[in-house]
RNA sequence: GGUGGCGUAGUCAAGUGGUUAAGACGAUGGUUUGCAAAACCAUUAUUCAUCGGUUCGAAUCCGAUCGCCACCUCCA
């Protein structure tokens, strides 16, 4: 049975969507200011795992990511870059696709950017008004009453006595009837440039929260199945999301709310004073590979914090490799004849069964590796033992490409360069003549070159250090 | 200050009342190899931050203490 654990009510609970199998996710999406980071990426990962897991339990998954492009951070980045908001965003939005297809992420169905939904945004808030529970200040702005919900606090379960001490509540917030209202419209001043919306209540733009209720409600409709984002969302970002939508429609909005840890580094926030900051592409650049940033993602559950090191990263690497080199061995030893043992048969079933299971709760990634895994040693033990049919490769195979389908892992992300590949051929070449010495000093050529090359039955094969 | 989460081997990380406490990486020894690597075998937590309590039984429940993380108005 899958269940997912609920933020609203902090249980396990079952798994169905409203309409047969179709599932409306959304998940809140980038603001595009700048490169992302690994912690942006913990998210993302966490949705893609979430869908492909859907997909392969039979569900049809519509999925809406939206796409930041206006707010506090984008205006000032477009203002210190001396380019228009729209040209400022587009680089960053181009960057962030860049960087989720490295990490094997499947495309949201569809990826609406706020901008392009302000007619929409500003009906939403025309609705509010309308039912009073929204009002407009001295500015122009329009805030969301909170009071006028009572449910308000029902996801994160702040109280809102507790919310008066907010440390960050600025001291001039004017104009607000309550401290924890919240802007739906903010009216233009200078700071915002030519970045500006003419509305019924002046020139201006909308408040942060207003867009995933608006396009949510756009593309999926009143009621959501599934919301994910990270933890640090739930409160206010999702709170008022929920008073929106729900005061708007009178409709519940999401029926589970699901919500991503954090990703610390080095057992710290990460952070630009700590120095332990990454963008994806610092990691790449550093040599490592997209799936290995994603299978290290993939390797804690994702409501628990992941530590993120370097010495992780490398970790991920061996595993993969490992994963790999059975693939391989695996794929040479399913041509030959022979139907699947009843043994290895069972072996297969075992794992197949761990690892739906492990992911039918709440998205335990790591017991589901740990079913991965041993089947993996089991399988390595026929090849070694020459135990191995065609059709227990071919079993395990299946098995491997399905739990592939999920961790999308598999496959190297870019060849040996053709030097290595060159090498590697001239190392074989001196074995065959049994020239040990050159062959060892070609080897120590591709250690330079951060390659290891191994001697297989099938060739040589390299892989990197 | 309020709220929530976490602390399991050298590292990462499952497990949340009874299991030999998963799995990955690393390390050491062995088999194998031209030498390696990979793979396999063995070893690597008598113990789950600390201290108390509940229970026939606790890593798991309760309390206290210590430490870390997050949220408390625009950070995934």
């Amino acid at each position: 049975m899958l269940v997912f654990t609920n933020t609203e009510t902090r249980s396990k609970q079952p798994f169905k969507p409203l309409a047969d199998s179709d599932v409306k996710l959304y998940t809140c999406g980038p603001t595009v200011y700048n490169f992302a980071h690994i912690g942006n990426f913990r998210a993302i990962v966490a949705y893609d795992l979430l869908k492909r897991w859907l997909a392969a339990r039979g569900f049809r998954v519509n999925h809406v990511m939206n796409i930041t492009d206006v707010d506090d951070k984008t205006i000032r980045g477009a203002r210190a870059a001396g380019i228009p908001l729209s040209a400022f965003t587009a680089r960053y939005t181009a960057a962030f696709f860049d960087d989720c297809a490295a990490l094997r992420i499947l495309k949201p169905d569809i990826t609406p950017a706020a901008t392009a939904h302000i007619p929409q945004m500003i009906a939403l808030v025309r609705t509010l008004v309308d039912k009073e529970f929204a009002y407009v200040a001295g500015d122009g702005s329009v805030y969301f009453a909170i009071g006028k919900f009572p449910a308000y606090g029902r996801l994160s379960h702040l109280d809102r006595g507790g919310l008066r001490d907010g440390a960050r509540v600025a001291q001039d917030e004017y104009d607000k009837d309550n401290v924890c209202d919240f802007v739906l419209w903010k009216a233009w001043t200078e700071d915002d440039g030519g970045v500006k919306w003419d509305s019924p209540w002046g020139p201006g733009r909308p408040g942060w929260h207003l867009e995933c209720s608006v396009m949510a409600r756009e593309y999926l409709g009143d009621t959501l199945d599934v919301h994910m984002g990270g933890e640090d969302l739930v409160f206010p970002h999702h709170e008022n999301e929920i008073a929106q939508s729900e005061a708007a429609t009178g409709k519940p909005f999401v029926r589970f709310w699901l919500h991503n840890a954090y990703l610390q580094v080095d057992g710290r926030k990460m952070s630009k004073s700590l120095g332990n900051f990454h963008t994806l592409r610092d990691i790449l650049a550093r040599g490592y590979t997209g799936r290995e940033v994603r299978y290290l993602l993939l390797s804690a559950h994702y409501r628990q914090p992941l530590n993120f090191t370097f010495t992780g990263l490398h970790a991920a690497r061996s595993a993969l490799q490992r994963l790999d080199d059975l693939r391989a061995n695996l794929a040479r030893a399913a041509s030959a004849a022979g139907e699947a043992r009843p043994e290895a048969q069972a072996a297969v079933d075992a794992a197949r069964a761990a690892w739906t299971a492990a992911l039918d709760d709440d998205l335990n990634t790591s017991a589901a590796l740990a079913a991965l895994f041993d089947l993996v040693r089991q399988a390595n033990v026929w090849l070694q033992d020459g135990a191995m049919q065609g059709g227990d490769a071919r079993a395990v195979l299946a098995f491997m490409d399905e739990a592939d389908k999920v961790l999308a892992v598999a496959g190297a992300d870019d060849a040996a360069p053709e030097e290595v590949t060159r090498l590697a051929a001239e190392r074989a070449e001196a074995r065959a003549a049994k020239n040990w010495a050159r062959a060892d000093e070609v080897r120590k050529k591709l250690a330079e070159l951060g390659f290891t090359v191994e001697d297989t039955p099938a060739g040589p094969r390299v892989k990197r250090l």
